[in-house]
DNA sequence: TACCGTCTGCGACAGTTGTAGCAGTTCGGG
DNA sequence: CCCGAACTGCTACAACTGTCGCAGACGGTA
């Protein structure tokens, strides 16, 4: 499912706060983005409508709580910007990325470490507490 | 600069093209797109309009070549996605490359050597006449 | 129960995007 | 010199986006 910018905004609210009413993510998003109420509720409204959140009612009001997650979310943005914009392939993606921008030392520390523990020992489970 | 979905394909031809005429644009895209020539006439203009691309005039016909490099636009579409889908930070992409989406082996390789070969040494290519 | 503040439902409207047709102008061939 | 093929300039238009306002329903308090 695709996103318009002003529909990340919410629904980065929404993943936060949920389940969250219409008042909340005008709270939460208010601070950003100087939106009327109505403008987030009509966001809102569309976000239903796609599917992407679900309503319920909580006495008058309405409940809003994700149906999609952030995780597919991103992932679908991700592969339309890798398919429109770096022929399709995460290599040029990551190419550009360590070519073209630039990087703090610690996003590229943290690209080394997880290129590691990614590829490397695929079946360690990352990070256990280990008390 | 923004470009649409539809422009960043008619980009694509021209950067491959350049100097390119609205024609050739259009037979590249067609194989893809199955639009008509005038819709990549208007696309064309729409972003000499935007100033990502000029256009002259060789005899009656058009000829277009980029001003907006594909580099830039590619920056400009990855910033965007990582401000509203990552939280604004390259690390958190990387992180969901590594941990969410399904790399070739390739993919993985190229960007472990990406990694040595940008952060480890920093000197060789952009060689300063520092000395 | 009457009233006030709060919520929601719905409409609106300009700008952008996706997609295309048409008519008039121009250039090269006969 | 005339004609048709090819180009360009304009117009169109529905769907999607970004932003809101308003009016009526609803629930708690005096």
């Amino acid at each position: 499912m695709r996103l318009s910018d002003t529909e990340w905004t919410v629904m980065q609210a929404v993943w936060q706060l949920e389940p969250s009413t219409a008042r909340e993510v005008h709270a939460a998003v208010e601070a950003e983005t100087a939106w009327s109420y109505s403008t987030v509720r009509t966001l809102l409204t569309r976000l239903v409508e796609k599917g992407a959140l679900t309503e319920s009612k909580r006495g008058n009001q309405s409940v809003y709580e994700s149906v999609l997650s952030s995780t597919d979310a991103r992932r679908t943005a991700l592969r339309s910007l890798v398919e429109k914009a770096f022929g399709g392939t995460f290599g040029s993606l990551v190419q550009h990325l360590a070519a073209e921008e630039k990087l703090t030392r610690k996003e590229r520390d943290e690209i080394a470490r997880l290129v590691d523990e990614g590829s490397a020992r695929r079946k360690s489970p990352p990070r256990r507490k280990k008390s």
